[in-house]
Order: structure tokens, then C-alpha cells, then sequence
RNA sequence: GGAGGGAUGGCCGAGCGGACUAUGGCGCCUGUCUUGAAAACAGGUGUGGGGAAACUCACCGUGGGUUCGAAUCCCACUCCCUCCGCCA
């Protein structure tokens, strides 16, 4: 959510970083609304007061009748005038629900701001590589897309995943299952004991309340999977969840800033890719993903923003998988997120670079849709945090890159030196 | 699923139609005292909206209703607790 007042302020700037993305707001009808809210507010609130000063008379007359006083005629009058002005009262609410309802539903859909320092640029094509780390290994063979390898390996099951739940789903077996394991135990111990994150273990479905904060919802209920009896929506990813723990509170002075790290199964109906990696596991129906979460003070946002993208290409670093951070441009950035940087990983059988996380700010923009807030001191005014995303890492894509990178002629897989002691053998399989 | 109890400010907790402008305690902040601290004492201390400000309005789980007037009465819902049933 935006900062209705910045709107007032400077509608053009707004407009300007907004025209950035791609989006051609029109803050026409919004700042009317506003501007009529704020009229019937003011008007209604002075009649509140008048209201509450007859009221206290009456209750005051009452009281001196009851002691033999008295004046039964202007109790009537009384009563009519209160009457009356509770009428207009009335309408005045009904103007500001009505206004309050509509700006709501024009703000949910406005996207973040992308913050001075995101590329121009309005889509995939004007993104710009930041850094890339290791080299492309070279193979005496052809190295195997991991669809085939899976199949030749018999430990990824595309067949049962789809018998089981249709297309996009799969079955990891044995060794392919074990790694999974291996790589969320290893990244969770990572992250919280060498970049000081506290793991949380979370629910997988949320209320729509919680997808409104994170900003999935209202405009991309299309890609999130739900429960028709209940409230209850499927998390696309650990992010919705993590931005809700904190929903309608106010941190304490001193507990920012706060990290987070969440492995949690990602439910996406993946409607808007149709057609679009199919083959393989690179784009699934459910899949498991570590999160890194981060909710911090405003000054320090783009540090935080640094940090986990270093976090995250630390464990590909140790991994050794070649990878390239890529920095997005604003019209290539999510809704919520006002930078954003991509992290891929080399894939030698696909022959393609994956996307294995996407570090994000989102600024205050998630914090004011979830009421989140902080107290910056003892005795001072509650404000708004920055809340930071990044995935360390997206489990299926980094099988992929494990399995098509640690390939060997034999048809084995030797197992990542890092991931040894989680494996416990030199070879996956 | 059934029966009962509950939800009030950062926390505990009073209030059960009319000065609630929400008692009191704890915590926190400021001051006095002190070499410093503690203690004691005094004052202050919720959130949000509107307003340049003075100030004003709203908020006692949520949403409705009754009333000139609701934390207080009525209805519905949500969540929590206790017990019963079922169950990994």
C-alpha cells in the first residue's frame, strides 16, 4: 500500500515512479474521494461534539427531575435535536464508508515504488547483470537435462507425480528425495547458524487477510490455490506468512532488526505460464523453497537488501554452482517489491540459467497493508518498517543444477562437498 | 461436533445504561533527592482519523441492533480457555 498522503502531496512524482513500472495511474477520482472523505469527516465530527453536549444535557435534566426539577419540554426538544443531528450524522457515515470503500479497492491495486537506485526498463530485457561468480564446467560428454537424468536415475517420477495430481507435479524417489532433505537441512543450519537467522516452522494456508497484506491479494488470486469451505488461501510462498506474523503490532523499541528463515511447501496454480517449462521440474505446482525474511528499519533497508542477496549466493558459492545476480529493472519487479535482485544458477543439461531466489525490499509498502509497525524508542511514535524477501533457495531448480552439474560419464552423481556430511557418501547416487 | 467460561490500554485487572474525559497496580519516560545507582516522592505515559494549530472525533474482540445516551442491554460472528466425543 502506498502512502495515501505522499499521493495528495506530489501526485505527479508518485505518478512518475509509477509511470517507471509500466502503470498509468490516474489519481483523478482517488484524490476527489479523498478530498470528500476528509470534508464529510470534518463535518461529521462537529456534529459528533454538538451531539455529545446535548446528550450531556439531557442526561443532566433527567437527573434533575428525578430530584423534583424538571422540564419535560425541554427534554422534547432535546430529544428531536439530537434526533436530527444523529440523521446527518447517518448520511455523513455512509458518504465515508462509501468513499473509504472505494479508495481502499484503488489503493490494494496500486504496486510499490521502485526505489531511485532499480533500472529503467519495462520488461525482462533491460535487466542487468550485477556479478556473476564461477565458471561453466566443461564435460568429456554431453551433459544430461535433468528430465532425462531423473528418468535414466528413476528418482525423479514425472509419470506418478502427474497420476497422483495431474500435470506440473512430481515424485522425488530415493536419492532425489534424500537431497531435497539434505539441501533444507543444510541451508536452514546455514542460515541460522552462520547468518544469524531464527528459523520458524509455519502454517501453509493463511487467511485472505494475510494475502491482502502481503500483497497477493486482490489482484493475483489467480495463481493461489484455496479452500472453498473456508478462509483459507494456499501460500504461494513462506513470504506471505512471514510478512503476517507481525500483522496489526508494534514491535517494541530494539527488536528490529528481525530475521526470519521459513522452509515451507509454495502451492502456484502457474495460470499466467501456461505452455511455458514443461518438461522437468523447473516450473511445478508445489514445490519446497527456504525463505529469508527480514524486517528492519528504514535507513538500513538497502544493507539489508545486500545481505540477503549475499546469504543467498553464499550457499551457491559453497555449492559451487557458476551463478549471476541479476539486478531487475522496474518493469520487471514484482508488485510489492521496490528493488529487486534475481540470482541464477547455471544449468549445463537444460543448458539455461534458473532462477533460484529473488532478493526483494519491499519497503514500508507491506508493512502499511499489514499494519505493521515499530516503536524506533521508549515514548515514540509507532512507524513503519521495511520488509525484505529473499529465497535462499528454491529446493526444485537447485536439484537441477546439482544433478546436472555434479553429472558424471558413469551416469552417478557426485555428491556437493558441503552437502557430505548431510548425504553421507560421495555419490547421490 | 457437544457443554460451559472468557476477550477492556505494553502487561495484570476494575467497571454491569448518564461527568467513562475508562479506577487501580505493574512497566516505561521525565524530574527531585544522590558521587552514581536503587529506593522514595512528584508529574507524565494507548492507537488511529480530521485540523496549520487550538482542538476535536472514534476505538473496551468483530459486525449489527435497542436508546436522547452503550465498555455496560440484545443478536450474530471470530478467537482463546476448560471438559466431553473423534482423531495423526
Amino acid at each position: 500500500m502506498l502512502n495515501i498522503d505522499q499521493i495528495r502531496r506530489t501526485p505527479d512524482e508518485v505518478a512518475a515512479a509509477l509511470a517507471r513500472r509500466g502503470e498509468e495511474p490516474d489519481f483523478v477520482e482517488l484524490l476527489r474521494l479523498d478530498e470528500e472523505r476528509r470534508a464529510a469527516i470534518t463535518e461529521r465530527d462537529t456534529l459528533r461534539a454538538t451531539h455529545n453536549q446535548l446528550s450531556r444535557e439531557f442526561g443532566q435534566l433527567m437527573a434533575a427531575s428525578r430530584s423534583g426539577g424538571g422540564e419535560p419540554a425541554r427534554l422534547e426538544e432535546l430529544r428531536a435535536e439530537t434526533q436530527a443531528v444523529n440523521e446527518r450524522v447517518e448520511d455523513l457515515g455512509e458518504t465515508i464508508r462509501e468513499a473509504e470503500a472505494t479508495i481502499e479497492t484503488i489503493m490494494l491495486e496500486l504496486p510499490n515504488l521502485p526505489l531511485d537506485s532499480t533500472p529503467d526498463g519495462l520488461d525482462e530485457s533491460a535487466n542487468t547483470v550485477a556479478s556473476s561468480w564461477g565458471e561453466a564446467r566443461s564435460y568429456g560428454f554431453t551433459p544430461m537435462a535433468h528430465w532425462d537424468l531423473g528418468d535414466k536415475l528413476g528418482v525423479i517420477d514425472m509419470e506418478r507425480g502427474a497420476k497422483l495430481s495431474g500435470a506440473r507435479f512430481y515424485v522425488l524417489t530415493g536419492p532425489a528425495a534424500r537431497l531435497e532433505r539434505a539441501l533444507i537441512s543444510w541451508m536452514l543450519d546455514v542460515h541460522t547458524r552462520e547468518h544469524g537467522y531464527t528459523e520458524m516452522a509455519l502454517p501453509a494456508m493463511v487467511r485472505e487477510q494475510v494475502m491482502l497484506g502481503s500483497g497477493n491479494l486482490p489482484k493475483f488470486g489467480d495463481n493461489l490455490y484455496r479452500d472453498v469451505e473456508e478462509d483459507l488461501w494456499l501460500l504461494p510462498t513462506a513470504e506471505v506468512a512471514l510478512t503476517g506474523l507481525h500483522r496489526d503490532e508494534i514491535l517494541d523499541p530494539g527488536a528490529l532488526p528481525i530475521k526470519y528463515v521459513a522452509q515451507t511447501p509454495c502451492f502456484r496454480r502457474e495460470k499466467a505460464a501456461a505452455g511455458r517449462d514443461t518438461r522437468g521440474i523447473k516450473r511445478v505446482h508445489q514445490f519446497n523453497k527456504v525463505e529469508m525474511y527480514q524486517l528492519v528499519e528504514p535507513e538500513q533497508g538497502e544493507a539489508a537488501l545486500d545481505s540477503l542477496v549475499e546469504d543467498a549466493s553464499d550457499l551457491l558459492r559453497r555449492l559451487e554452482l557458476p551463478h549471476r545476480v541479476l539486478s531487475l529493472c522496474a518493469g520487471d519487479m514484482g508488485f510489492q517489491s521496490a528493488r529487486t535482485y534475481d540470482i541464477e544458477v547455471w544449468s549445463p543439461g537444460c543448458e539455461e540459467w534458473l532462477e533460484v531466489s529473488s532478493c526483494s525490499t519491499c519497503t514500508d509498502f507491506q508493512a502499511r497493508r499489514s499494519n505493521i509497525r515499530y516503536r524506533p524508542e521508549a515514548g515514540a511514535r509507532p512507524q513503519y518498517p521495511h520488509t525484505l524477501n529473499g529465497s535462499g533457495l528454491a529446493l526444485p531448480r537447485v536439484i537441477i543444477a546439482v544433478l546436472e552439474t555434479y553429472q558424471r560419464e558413469d551416469g552417478s552423481i557426485e555428491t556437493p562437498a558441503a552437502l557430505r556430511p548431510y548425504i553421507g557418501a560421495d555419490a547421490i547416487v
